[in-house]
DNA sequence: TTACTCCTGATACAGATTATCAGTAGCAAA
DNA sequence: TTTGCTACTGATAATCTGTATCAGGAGTAA
C-alpha cells in the first residue's frame, strides 16, 4: 500500500495537463488508486469509492489509461487489471497465483520487436505482451 | 477464404482423435471455420452457422482451442477473435485494419523468455503476446 | 435395436464495460 | 462573484462475450 499522496497528485497532474476538469469524483479514484497494492480490477475500485457510480469509476480509468498512467493488463484467463505505469512503455509479469505484478525492463522486447520489422507484412503500429509467473512467495508457500 | 476442406478435415480429425463425438453441428461449424478468411469472432461464425444454437458454437469453439486447433488472440482494444492455429506454439501478427492473421517465427521470443528468466521473480510459467500491424494491402490502399 | 451418455438448443445468467440522459458542478469570462 | 457554457456525474439500461442450466435428442458401442 502507499500512501504517500505521490501517486495520487500524479494522477491529478495527469489529468490537468490533458486538459480535464479536476472533479471531486476523480479526485477520490484518483486517492484510491494511490492506495491499492499492485494490480487492481475495475470494480476493487469501486468498491474503495462508494458514493461514487460504477460508471464514472470506469470512465476515470479509461481516462487514465488512455493518458498512459494506468496499464490496462490481462490476466491468463482474458479477466482485465490495470496497474501503475511507473515508467513509459513496459510489461508486466503477473503471478498466476497471487497476482502480483511486476514490471521488467523492455531492451530485449525492443530488440525483438526491431527484428520483427524483417519479416512482418506491414508497419508494425503496436504489441501487447505479458509474461505469467509463479513468483517466489507463492512457489516457497 | 479457403475452400480446400483440408481445413474442415483436420478440424473434424482433432475432434476425433480428442475422443469427442462427431456431431452434426460440430462438422457444420468446422465447414465454416474451413470458410472464414483471417481471424474470426465467435458471432461471426454463430451468424455464419445459422440452425446451430449459439452456445454449441462456443462450445465447439472452446474444444478447438483447447485441442490447439485454433488460437485465441486479442485484437488492441481487448476484443477477442479466433484463427487457426497452422502450427504448435506460434505468435500473431494482427492488422489493426483489415484483422489479417499473420504468424511470425519465434525463436527471437524463445531468445527472449530465456533472458527474461534471470530478471524476474519466479518461474515463468506462460506468456502472451500479440504484434499489431498495418498490413501492406491496408497501407497503400 | 437397445441403452447409455454425450451433445444440443433455448434461455437465463454473469462479468466487464459502454450508452443514454437528465441533472450538477467546474471553470472562465464578465 | 455571478453568470453561463458544457463537461461531468450517477442511475440505469444495454452491450458484448461468453457460461450455466436443463429437458430432450442423437452418437455409438454392444
Amino acid at each position: 500500500m502507499t500512501t504517500s499522496g505521490q501517486v495520487r497528485h500524479d494522477l491529478i497532474a495527469t489529468l490537468e495537463d490533458s486538459g480535464f476538469r479536476l472533479t471531486a469524483p476523480r479526485r477520490r479514484v484518483a486517492d484510491s488508486i494511490d492506495g491499492q497494492a499492485d494490480a487492481f480490477t475495475a470494480e476493487d475500485l469501486c468498491d474503495s469509492v462508494p458514493g461514487v457510480g460504477r460508471a464514472t469509476v470506469y470512465r476515470t480509468i479509461k481516462l487514465f489509461v488512455e493518458a498512459g498512467a494506468l496499464c490496462k493488463l490481462a490476466m491468463p484467463d482474458g479477466a482485465p487489471k490495470y496497474s501503475l505505469s511507473k515508467i513509459g512503455h513496459h510489461h508486466h509479469t503477473v503471478c498466476v497465483r497471487c497476482g502480483k505484478v511486476g514490471d521488467f525492463r523492455d531492451s530485449t522486447v525492443e530488440r525483438m520487436l526491431r527484428s520483427l520489422v524483417k519479416e512482418v507484412d506491414g508497419q508494425i503500429v503496436g504489441h501487447r505482451m505479458e509474461v505469467y509467473v509463479d513468483c517466489s512467495d507463492c512457489s516457497t508457500s
